[in-house]
DNA sequence: TGACATCTACGAATGATTTCGTATAGTCTC
DNA sequence: GAGACTATACGAAATCATTCGTAGATGTCA
């Protein structure tokens, strides 16, 4: 284990998504999860798990012969990170532009953009 | 040159922010802007800004000594296909969790907010 | 012109990320 | 218990990102 908070790497966080999807797993599950997406050797998401325990972005619990692992940081935590360091690379720190380029993606429906303005009044109310 | 459109990397993007901001510049003037946030010799920004080049991120105009460089991609379009690739490993393609977390994110201000929440009024009725 | 500064080109080292093959050991079934 | 299956450990290769040093060409100016 060494250093926390580190932004994750692409193929960290399609593991960690596994987990916060499922719960502790086994590197079979994490692994059969991704199949759709990846095309990669069982051991190649196994290297990859060891690595992320190495580096505290995961446990794991290594008393039954296959280990289960679990994600140490929250879903939310990391997307919190994750958007906050884009806002700072990306944005000059503006999290409004961040809003406004997100918005604009083609996907973003009007249901979507009226539950982003109740989010933005309930959170203004929270204040 | 080669592949269009592939996610800049740290270092690349910080060079695009700064030809976005100052328009077309020469190698020297780009590392100058960077000085204060980056402390690497002057061949490594040459050498970016050429890998740049053959990756098709930005052109360059040979014709004096001091080549002058532009960004290909425009800002806008660059942040929005950040914002959609950090969507797309983050939040399952959800726009609006991603405008969630940027909300939560510590800088937001009141007044940032107010302004998101009228981008978002603006943006609905374009549609 | 000669000394010096500045520019590009380029090779190469380093470190991180991703991938896989192989070795080894535990488990299960007949 | 033998053989098949499945697990972890680990070394190593391939690729990418970043960094810098050096060489060689060009420009400046006293």
């Amino acid at each position: 284990m060494a250093r926390p908070q580190l932004r994750p790497t692409d193929a960290e966080l399609a593991i960690l998504r596994v987990l916060w999807e499922r719960g502790a797993s086994t590197v079979r599950q994490v692994h059969e999860a991704l199949a759709d997406t990846r095309e990669t050797g069982y051991t190649t998401t196994l290297k990859l798990m060891q690595i992320m325990a190495d580096k505290g972005l995961v446990t794991r619990n290594e008393t039954a012969r296959t280990h289960v692992y679990s994600a140490i940081a929250g879903e939310e935590q990391t997307q919190h990170q994750l958007v906050r360091d884009l806002v700072d690379r990306a944005f000059g720190g503006s999290a409004a532009q961040l809003v406004l380029r997100a918005l604009s993606a083609d996907g973003t429906t009007d249901a979507e953009l009226r539950e982003i303005r109740k989010l933005i009044d309930d959170y203004r109310e929270k204040r």
